[in-house]
DNA sequence: TGTTAGATTGGGTATGACCGAATAAACGCT
DNA sequence: AGCGTTTATTCGGTCATACCCAATCTAACA
């Protein structure tokens, strides 16, 4: 019996069926294979075609549909369309992480100090009609005196989301979307909004939609990084003020 | 017989059952409810516990994977264990958008102008020694010139990168991540880095590392703010010589 | 020609089985 | 008793099949 050469191997790893067809799905359509609304061979042909079980490639698509790449429609003529990710799934994505980690307010609000200038200047250099439009609106509703918390919240947010879409950046906005909804949920039950707070507001965003409408770029970025940052300053005094009434928190 | 009376229904809509699961899942953990850690129950107690088939059960962990709630590890003791999001699952789903739209260079090279001098304002303010030791290391291995091309991009990834860390905003840090990779690759294969570029950049980054350690935050701002504009430039006038040397493209 | 009842398609779920890897428990050697 | 080695058990990963129901198409019908 002759020696046997010892093979060496390194410790060879075996990904699952599933993430394999789900990456190979997942590179065509990111390199642009399908156009939008492809509809995808059905899960059953997926089986005789990739020679795996129904439920490895469910588990592929789910992936597929967790991460936006696809929309699952059931029924007869249904199944995966492709789709192209948007603001939405980077928007829930950084929700996951701040509700998961707990994003104090605070740092909520420092983000929005260091990202919202920026898409005011881009939205100053590439808004349209329609997005001026949309900024007007949420204006509107803003200052409507006869409109509910949750009104004026929503046209906050509404108004935020606007100027970073305005920006025509979907990295941006899909950010700020994220970001606008979070500090939203995160003041909502502060009774921090009075009635000062919103003529404040509604005169900063006129203002500031003013200067995109002008296409001034460092107006609307000046008066941006001063609106936010006294939000913030406003957002914090009030945390403190709260903190000394509620002691026993 | 009497006569019926016609009650109306909302169109009754019946989630998926592993939908629903997941979410449950998903707000217990988000809520904090388990540490880090923590193992979920099996797949087959869940079974028991939710009257569910595996596979639902199954599909639900999968998803909660995907959105890295979870980390999945076989074998005996093995099971899903509470994770929570970090960084990582952002700069994910940011490579997906950036490649699934088609993001240009050029966007990505105006987005990092937009947050990027933020994230150093914010790390002259928060930065600890330990960061420094990072961007200095970085510096070291960019000023490098016996490096390759691909450990000098490397090392650039890292000092960008550093630089976000160093802001101690993990919002901030995970967009970032996923950005400065994004440009990374579609920097790679461009042929645009040479002698002089390389050394502009350590330099650049040389004089901003130092504004950082001295916290000297207006110096960061505007340092990087001329770094990374100077950077698209050059970038954005390349792709134009580029252009007409090969019209054919 | 519209309307409706049935057939068809395709995803959603449930069972039950088997495999292989990771690891804990049992074993045997020193 | 201590320690390396085998054995057993546990769990996730995969497969095969069957059935249900909603969406939709089709065709009979008024």
């Amino acid at each position: 019996m002759t020696a046997r050469q010892q093979v060496q191997l390194s410790p060879v790893q075996v990904p699952k069926a599933s993430d394999v067809l789900a990456e190979d799905m997942r590179e065509r359509i990111l390199r642009g294979e399908f156009p939008e609304g492809t509809a995808l061979p059905t899960e059953r042909d997926l089986v005789t075609q990739t020679n795996m079980s129904r439920a490895t490639v469910r588990e592929a698509l789910r992936i597929l549909e967790v991460q936006g790449l696809v929309r699952i429609k059931t029924g007869r003529s249904g199944g995966a369309f492709v789709q192209h990710p948007d603001g939405e799934s980077i928007a829930s994505s950084v929700d996951l992480l701040i509700r998961g980690r707990q994003i104090r307010l605070a740092a909520l609000l420092e983000t929005r100090e260091a990202i919202e200038p920026a898409c005011a200047q881009l939205a100053a250099k590439y808004r349209t009609e329609a997005d001026l439009d949309t900024l007007e609106r949420a204006n509107e509703s803003l200052s409507d005196k006869s409109g509910s918390l949750a009104a004026f919240l929503q046209a906050n947010v509404d108004w935020h989301v606007g100027v970073a879409v305005a920006s025509h950046n979907e990295l941006l906005t899909g950010f700020m979307l994220a970001l606008s909804r979070a500090i939203y949920t995160s003041t909502d039950n502060q009774g921090f909004i009075n009635t000062d707070v919103r003529l404040t507001t509604a005169k900063a965003h006129r203002s500031i939609t003013t200067a995109i409408r002008n296409s001034d770029a460092d107006a609307a970025v000046r008066r941006m990084k001063r609106h936010v940052h006294s939000y913030a300053e406003a957002v914090v005094k009030f945390e403190e003020r709260t903190k000394i009434d509620l002691p026993e928190g």
